[in-house]
DNA sequence: TTGTAGGCGTTATCAA
DNA sequence: TTGATAACGCCTACAA
């Protein structure tokens, strides 16, 4: 340990303790020598003990619903770039989707002291919110940005992006849509999309009938399968359909296919996200695109500036830009 | 802090600590009212002062190359659920295929107090598992599993895999093959794969030609690259392409669409890890799976069990199965 | 079952 | 620039 060292450089644990935190206030010859002392005794500072005396615990953390998808594993991997390079350890928590599990994580890293801490979306319970401030720990909303919002936002705007890609569609001269989407419950992110949908229609006086709203999983599977329930059902067919991401986007091209469905000459079909594969698919896959990478780094960076007291919190919209590719035309009708 | 706490509940800092680390050591009045106390004070311990007295920390820590690829994110998240259900929290680096920061990262980890560590693959510096071993810290290698490791393996035989996909493809009556492969430098689990196929084929006394062996970044458009510059070789053209992955995979697969290819009619594509995309293509993609979430639930179980001191960590070996589907057929030659 | 008291490994204050 | 020493918040023998 620490004193093991000093005793080796033959100064007080104080030095060793400085070398490590202002090494400039150490003459270089001490500095050398208790280097030399570490590194033969191979010893580095113990962060529990760091943490106790400094109260600091050089940790920050991110909740996100699921690694399963990789817009989050980006995020998660961009904050923790950004992070690492301070020297800042970041851990993470996963809710599944779930706001009493958002909360216990959140609890479980104010307990580690963590310094900072990034949520995904603002659908949480107000505890959780009230946690991050009762202990003064700088918070921000990834991924979504909303104005008004309370908190500081770091994403796009759901809602907005959702009324591009909906007139766009509009644009083209659509007028009957079904929409498939992931679940909205505790999901303010995908709840904004739903609601930019309908708005956007309402303007143009319609909207999308309750038997071609499909809510499900975020898989191929479940494109597959609500287009191959709207096209069985009685009542007539829509032109357009939009979904919530490009896997659902992906399952309803496929199922197109084996149905011989023309596309975008029978059907235009929306996804979100830009997946890789979207523009390699025939056809290319018209969809959203945003730098999930960037708003982790971002968030970090904001995060590390509001640590270090440079600024106040506050948000910042990143954009989502629509890849207009085979997958929409004009409609047919 | 605890001792407020106890002042509150009109006991001891010891009694207090009891409740929360040997709760039946505590009669329930007293343990009530410490409850109470702590609730109405908003108490939680910290986990500074705790890993300090206690030294344990409950940290465990996770090394992995990347988080943008699905393999290791949903290994990852197998482990954090198993860790969280027994209150340690996971700490996750990336080394970006870099042992460099590999090396940095376990020791940031270490000094953090990690009680346990997982580390992808064993192409590490030796001095990565050397202090592992120093500070006593179990630890596994993950994803990759090989007879005769030093260390403790829980994964799957890469090269048994590899030679499972090639005696297949001779099976099939193939004889020329390509190779498309993720970059082989510091990556133990990728020079496995390659030495699988070699080996088979070598076998057979057959071998593919270095104007077929293609190394580069883990995606379509390299898969794609890679098939144009085979076909528009003046040599011999392969029958056959064994990919390191579904990404590359899927590029081949959409630059043969393009190029008017027939697959397997033409050639045979396979590809490795089995995404939801690869059953979805047409033609579907012959590949393998590998359940990853579950090795990262094994890999938390066993160092557990570890620290439990249950039993010795010893490796456990997954499965990865042969999915097979319509992009692999008999050779045409 | 409960309390006392010392220590976990570092940082920070103050003096020298 | 360096050193002595008291925290930091909690756990854990040991004693009662």
């Amino acid at each position: 340990m620490l004193s093991d060292v000093a005793k080796l450089a033959g100064v007080s644990t104080a030095t060793v303790s400085r070398v490590y935190n202002e090494p400039d206030k150490v003459s270089a010859n001490v500095r050398e020598r208790v280097e030399h002392a570490a590194l033969t005794l191979n010893w580095f500072p113990n962060a529990a003990g760091r943490a106790l005396a400094s109260t600091r615990s050089h940790i920050a953390g991110i909740i996100i619903p699921t690694l399963d998808d990789q817009v989050f594993a980006s995020q998660v991997s961009g904050m923790q770039a950004a992070f690492a390079a301070r020297g800042i350890t970041l851990v993470l928590g996963c809710s599944n989707y779930d706001p009493a599990q958002a909360l216990m994580q959140v609890r479980a890293m104010l307990a580690r002291g963590v310094e900072a801490m990034a949520v995904v979306g603002e659908a949480h319970p107000a505890e959780l919110f009230d946690a991050l401030r009762r202990y003064r720990v700088p918070y921000a909303v990834t991924y979504a940005y909303r104005e008004g919002s309370p908190h500081t936002c770091i994403g796009f705007d759901n809602h907005a992006a959702y009324v591009e890609i909906t007139e766009h569609l509009i644009g083209l001269g659509h007028r009957s849509f079904a929409v498939c989407i992931q679940p909205t419950r505790d999901n303010d992110r995908v709840q904004a999309r739903v609601a930019g949908i309908r708005a956007t229609l309402e303007r143009h006086g319609l909207a999308v009938r309750p038997e071609h709203m499909f809510e499900g999983e975020s898989t191929m599977g479940f494109g597959r399968r609500s287009l191959r329930t709207i096209w069985q059902a009685p009542c007539e067919r829509p032109t357009a359909i939009i979904c919530g991401n490009d896997h659902i986007a992906l399952g309803v091209l496929r199922e197109a296919e084996e149905l011989a469905i023309a596309i975008p000459g029978e059907l235009s079909v929306t996804g979100f996200d830009d997946l890789e594969i979207a523009k390699e698919m025939r056809p290319a896959l018209t969809t959203m695109r945003v730098d999930t990478y960037e708003i982790g780094r971002l968030t970090a960076q904001h995060l590390l500036d509001s640590l270090d007291g440079k600024r106040p919190l506050n948000g910042q919209k990143v954009n989502a830009l629509l890849q207009l590719r085979q997958s929409t035309g004009p409609s047919a009708r």
